[in-house]
DNA sequence: TCCTAATTGATACGAGTGTATCAAAAGCAG
DNA sequence: CTGCTTTTGATACACTCGTATCAATTAGGA
């Protein structure tokens, strides 16, 4: 029915190449044509590359929210640390299912452009903020050590989360191994909770040492 | 004398250029702007577009080898965990002090194409082994977690101290924040310093807890 | 069936790209 | 100064880009 169809199928592959080549480096008659469809429809459907290329990060924030809040239903019923257990796991799993993502954000930010201010304004500086909210409370409950800044917290965690997905094809190349299996990404999220949470058992540190 | 006057500026200016907006995105006018100087000469210094970012490459990676090695004098009077801590702070400070290298490798990444082959056969690949193989000897003193993958370590270890610097535009942006800072780069190092590697006081969680 | 709107397909245009060419200028030994 | 090489500056060419235009096609209600 309507222009699911086609409209649907250039914004999955407006995902691909933004989210591979870049908004520069991505051209929309390359994206018709992995679209199987022609440059005609992306004006008719989305106006402008600008406008495709804003509809895509809005529809990978959407699934991003998806992910972290998947197991929202169970937060009462677990302990503060079993919680940020729970949503860095999703987050990681988000983070593995669509690099594309972090890589136009990391993309844009780094030429500081317009669509910076747009990503910005729109979607980043939500995330960024709820994310330090989060990091403050797990903090508070002994999860993150108390006495390191919230923002520095904010960028080593979820860096730590997204760098080993957005390293991929390097990963791949050079050392034939495919981050995205499930075994791997499992593997990740094992590394993550164990280097970067308090250890539970020991109690570990949480607290300054001086 | 010679031709170092316009050759370095224009290898100045092209790594800003490729460092701001990746090899696609910044084109060789630009760079001859920047460099107060004209195409012709990007051609009769360095050819070609291509062996232009190659240069700009391989100077910033010289750079990164100065830097890791700064302290390495020091080295053997320093126990297991502070050479790790310092060469941590070294690598932060590169970090800091070049953004564009990280930059250019994770553009170069994402779009998988031939020029990440020349970077990872040239540059990329050697640094991350020897990454491994400095890890694997921390693991052995108790200064990471010995259960955790190298690799895995590798990757968050460097991420965390690259992204908050790739990131900067956003940082400014979003919070008003110089993370170029003398004071917010000590910051950083402590942080990650602090989050990821084991405490030395209380011996912390570096075996398994299970 | 007919009519209208929605959608698709193809082409054209101006702007920008990297590269090549070549004359002008500068530097320098004889 | 002369003659030669190095370096610079300017222009031209083929190509790709995003956008705009418009005819052809399709879909759906009266």
């Amino acid at each position: 029915m309507e222009d699911k169809d086609t409209k649907s199928k250039l914004l999955k592959a407006a995902i691909s190449v933004f989210g591979t080549q870049g908004y520069s480096g991505g051209s929309v008659r390359q994206i018709a044509e992995l679209a199987n469809t022609n440059i005609g429809a992306i004006k008719y459907h989305y106006a402008s590359k600008e406008k495709l290329w804003q509809a895509v990060v809005t529809h990978l924030f959407e699934a991003l929210g998806g992910y972290i809040m998947k197991d929202a239903a169970e937060w009462p019923s677990m302990s503060p640390r079993d919680r940020v257990v729970s949503s860095t796991r999703n987050y990681i799993l988000f983070c593995a299912k669509y690099p594309e993502l972090n890589r136009i954000i990391l993309s844009e930010t780094i030429q500081n452009g317009e669509r910076m201010d747009w990503l910005a304004e729109n979607h980043v500086r939500l995330f960024i903020e709820r994310s330090m909210a989060w990091m403050a409370i797990a903090q508070e409950n002994g999860v993150y050590p108390k006495d390191i800044s919230v923002l520095n917290l904010v960028f080593i965690a979820t860096s730590a989360s997204q760098n080993l997905f957005l390293m991929a094809p390097f990963v791949e190349h050079a050392f034939g191994i495919d981050v995205f299996k499930d075994e791997q990404i499992q593997k990740h999220i094992d590394a993550v909770v164990r280097l970067l949470l308090t250890d539970v058992e020991t109690g570990k540190d949480a607290t300054p040492t001086s």
